[in-house]
DNA sequence: TTGATTACCATGAATTCCCATGTCATCCAT
DNA sequence: ATGGATGACATGGGAATTCATGGTAATCAA
């Protein structure tokens, strides 16, 4: 029933580019894709933009569908439009999860985020991403570590939730 | 009609990660899952966190979905949005209540908080609590006596009931 | 033909399912 | 009151299934 991905987990990459999708997320992809039943393997959309991105975003059918439909409500020509066209039309691969519940990677995926032998999945929302291992734990974590030592010693980022907008 | 848990007690963990949920927890667990109907057996998230974290934290449906809204609505792209997605969604466990009233705790999340053979449940407002009861009785116990410490000799602590807020 | 992609089969480990037992309370008829 | 009968609860065991992962054969494409 969950139509949210949660969870996060390392998958091994073969030289043929396949790799496990976790199996809670199999579940999602599965109940976000309006052509499958039982039996069938669901699709999905990794999306994988620019040279700046350095992972890999999956939506489910029915998480893309709902991009489609923002960006087709945009104006015609408009730049916001042909930006995200670019991105979401032109920088993502349309795939299916195969029968033993893994996803082949092409070369030219694996080489644009430098994945090689292992993956790292995480849940985010209504998609998940694909890091390279080594790459999440550089950039991310540097990133919230940096972050959170602007805060006072104790804080605990849970606050956030509950002051909303203000500070 | 509790919304919230209460209570704390001790119980064993098998090798295969089974812990029996205290009977009054999964009361309120039933209550806080809108999919739940006599005869099923309620979901419920269990949060993780990150390294400095040394046990789990357990959502009802409810709960979850409420903290779920509050992330949608931080922007997209910021640093706060970002962190308690990263610990939300990322680090994080979707799982359900056994036949038995059991929780199975996956080896990784046992790891995490060093579990083996005895789980402590605290109850903590509209979450409760996993620890190890070892963990708790160094860290927790020892953290609010200093705290308490601190404190003029006949301090009653039901003082914070009514000055809120300030200091 | 040659490298790449896809389909099929294989296996160990982890996880789920199903069933069983012991221990308390509570309830009840004698 | 008293010896069950009843039912929730905590805990255990083994079989069946799912997962993650690897290998090989069949198919393609150029």
């Amino acid at each position: 029933m969950p139509r949210r991905f949660r969870g996060e987990s390392h998958h091994k990459v073969d030289n043929k580019g396949r790799v496990s999708i976790p199996a809670l997320f199999r579940r999602v992809l599965e109940l976000g894709d309006p052509n499958y039943t039982e039996g069938l393997n669901p699709e999905l959309v990794i999306v994988y933009g620019d040279h700046r991105r350095s992972y890999l975003e999956c939506y489910t059918i029915d998480a893309i569908n709902e991009v489609d439909a923002k960006i087709d409500a945009l104006p015609r020509g408009s730049m916001e439009r042909r930006m995200l066209q670019r991105m979401f039309h032109g920088q993502s691969f349309p795939t299916t999860v195969d029968e033993t519940g893994r996803l082949v990677l092409p070369a030219k995926l694996r080489k644009k985020i430098n994945l090689d032998a292992e993956a790292f999945f995480i849940a985010a929302g209504d998609t998940f991403q694909i890091w390279k291992t080594e790459t999440y734990e550089k950039e991310e974590l540097a990133k919230t570590e940096a972050w959170l030592d602007d805060l006072p010693e104790d804080f605990d980022p849970l606050v956030y939730l509950d002051n909303m907008g203000q500070d």
